[in-house]
DNA sequence: CTTTGTGCAAACGATTTGCAGGATG
DNA sequence: CATCCTGCAAATCGTTTGCACAAAG
C-alpha cells in the first residue's frame, strides 16, 4: 500500500507534475478501478466519506494527467467521457445492454491486415471496439 | 436529382417517418456529404442561403433518423458527436492532425480473429478506428 | 380531423473559466 | 518565494424541453 503510494508519487514527479493530495487521489482512484469512470463518478467516489476534492479540481487533474499521458479518455458512448489509467494500447468491449466497458488486451485479438488501406494515409495505430452482451446481461431472469 | 429526392421520400416513408421539408433537408444533407458533420455544421449548412430549419428541429430530425436507423452517430473525438448517413458496417480513419474522418469500407480490412476473446461475452459486432495522418497533412509546407 | 413536427425561448447538464487564497518544490 | 494548484461561483457550450401553432397523412 505504502509502496504503491510511493510508486504513484514517483510516476507523477517523473512527468513533471506537482504532487498534490487531490491529484494523487484522482490518479490513485483511476489506477484502482477498471470500470472506466466518468469525471463525476470519480468525484463522487473521492468525496464519499470525506470531501477531498472539488469538481473543478477533478477536471483539471484529469487534464493534467492526460497531458502527461498517464490517463486517457475513452469514448464509446454517446456524449459520455470516460477515463482510463491504462495507457498501453488495448481494445475495448462494450456491453450493449448495461453499458459496461472492459479492456481487451492487445494480444487477445490477432493482428489486423492494413495493407489494403489507402496509401494516402500514414497510419499511426488502430483500435478495435467490440460490441455485445456481457456475462451478466445474458440471462434475462 | 428529382429521382434522388423521390428516393429519399420513399426511404423516409418506408420507415414510418412523416416527410417534412426540414427532415428531408437534414437527411439529404447528410446523404450528400462524407465529412461526418456535427449537428451544428448541418444546421449552418442548411441555413446558409435561406433559413430552412431551426436548431431544435435539426436535433429532433437527427434523433428521428437515428431511431429509424437511417443515420448513426460517430464518436471519435473528445466530446464531439458526428453524424453519418452510412449505416452499413464500416470502419473509420481519423487524421490526428486535422481531425478529418473518412470511412473505411468493411472489406478493406481483413477479418479479425475474435476466437481468443472471453467466452463470457456474446459478441454482436466490432469496428476498427485507424489513426494517422491524412494525405494533406503529410506535407508540412 | 388526428397525430406529429416546428420554432422559439427557457432549461439543462457537463465542462471550463476567473480569480483570490493556499500549497508545492 | 516564485510558481502552480485549489475551490468557489459564474460563465459557457451543446443539447433538450415545454408549449402554442402549423403541417402531414
Amino acid at each position: 500500500m505504502q509502496q504503491q503510494a510511493d510508486q504513484i508519487i514517483q510516476t507523477l514527479k517523473s512527468k513533471g507534475l506537482r504532487v498534490t493530495p487531490q491529484r494523487f487521489a484522482v490518479y490513485a482512484n483511476l489506477l484502482g478501478r477498471y470500470d472506466h469512470p466518468t469525471a463525476e463518478e470519480i468525484l463522487k467516489d473521492l468525496n464519499q466519506a470525506v470531501p477531498t476534492s472539488s469538481q473543478a479540481t477533478v477536471y483539471s487533474s484529469l487534464q493534467a494527467l492526460r497531458q502527461a499521458n498517464l490517463v486517457r479518455e475513452v469514448l464509446l458512448e454517446e456524449g459520455v467521457r470516460r477515463y482510463d489509467a491504462n495507457v498501453e494500447p488495448h481494445h475495448h468491449f462494450r456491453c450493449q445492454s448495461c453499458g459496461a466497458i472492459a479492456d481487451i488486451p492487445w494480444q487477445a485479438l490477432g493482428p489486423i491486415d492494413l495493407s489494403r488501406l489507402s496509401s494516402a494515409w500514414d497510419v499511426a495505430g488502430y483500435e478495435v471496439t467490440v460490441q455485445g452482451r456481457c456475462d451478466r446481461c445474458q440471462r434475462p431472469a
